[in-house]
DNA sequence: ATACTATATGACCAGATGGTCATATAGTCA
DNA sequence: TGACTATATGACCATCTGGTCATATAGTAT
């Protein structure tokens, strides 16, 4: 890894939502919808920290229908794999992380109609 | 730790400068006029660099006569020492750090005088 | 005191960043 | 085809960032 892709992925790292995507990533993967109401951002907001974290290969996409579905993608070398560790397993105790972890868990009791917010009378 | 002091380090350590900075310093202690030579950078700038890993507590620094060392500071939080690991440890075989860290040797082996560049005829 | 050295900091500027709104794209369903 | 849904993206703006230059601060030496 070259110097440049390290200090892109760290600045890919150095923000809160960004930081909050890829925590609720590492649980599972998830749409855009479903990060929208975790982090309770709106779309057009959160697609574009996606979009940055996609660019920087952090994170990969896959189309399902009409959702698009977002995880964290398997590091193929070290410096990637050390850095995202850094995040995932040093920064676990973090409340911001526990607490969205912990909202993403209700909604998805809630059933999985996500998009709309809550359940539709 | 919370999660804008997260955000904060990721910050400091999201620009080539300071990454460098921070690869020396894990080697030994320096002063600024060292890590300007090293850097090839100029001493304001270094300066602001500085002071920015120092505001966040990823450095700490002591006066010697004119001089002012920096060092790593020691980490207290289990998440600090996990992000500067993924960084000493993780980013170790970046070309850039090697090379830094050569050039670094070459310095003190001509001598000790930084400061003015070389040895004085 | 003055002169010199090492470092810090303020002013300034160009470019990046994060957020919001409006619009475009692409898939689904009738 | 058109209506609807999920997502992406362009325009815009306020703020932040990194760099450079000039200046201030603090210690040393005379």
């Amino acid at each position: 890894m070259r110097i440049k892709k390290a200090r892109q992925m760290l600045q890919s790292f150095a923000d809160d939502t960004r930081l909050r995507i890829i925590n609720l990533l590492n649980s599972r993967e998830l749409n855009v919808s479903e990060l929208c109401q975790v982090l309770e951002s709106n779309q057009s907001n959160v697609s574009k920290h996606l979009a940055r974290l996609r660019f920087t290969g952090i994170v990969g996409d896959k189309r399902c229908g009409l959702n698009i579905y977002y995880y964290l993608s398997r590091p193929e070398e070290r410096a990637h794999e050390e850095l995202l560790n850094s995040i995932t397993v040093g920064l676990a105790g973090l409340k911001t992380f526990k607490q969205d972890l912990q909202k993403l868990k209700e909604l998805r009791k809630m059933g999985t109609n996500f998009g709309k917010g809550g359940s539709k009378k």
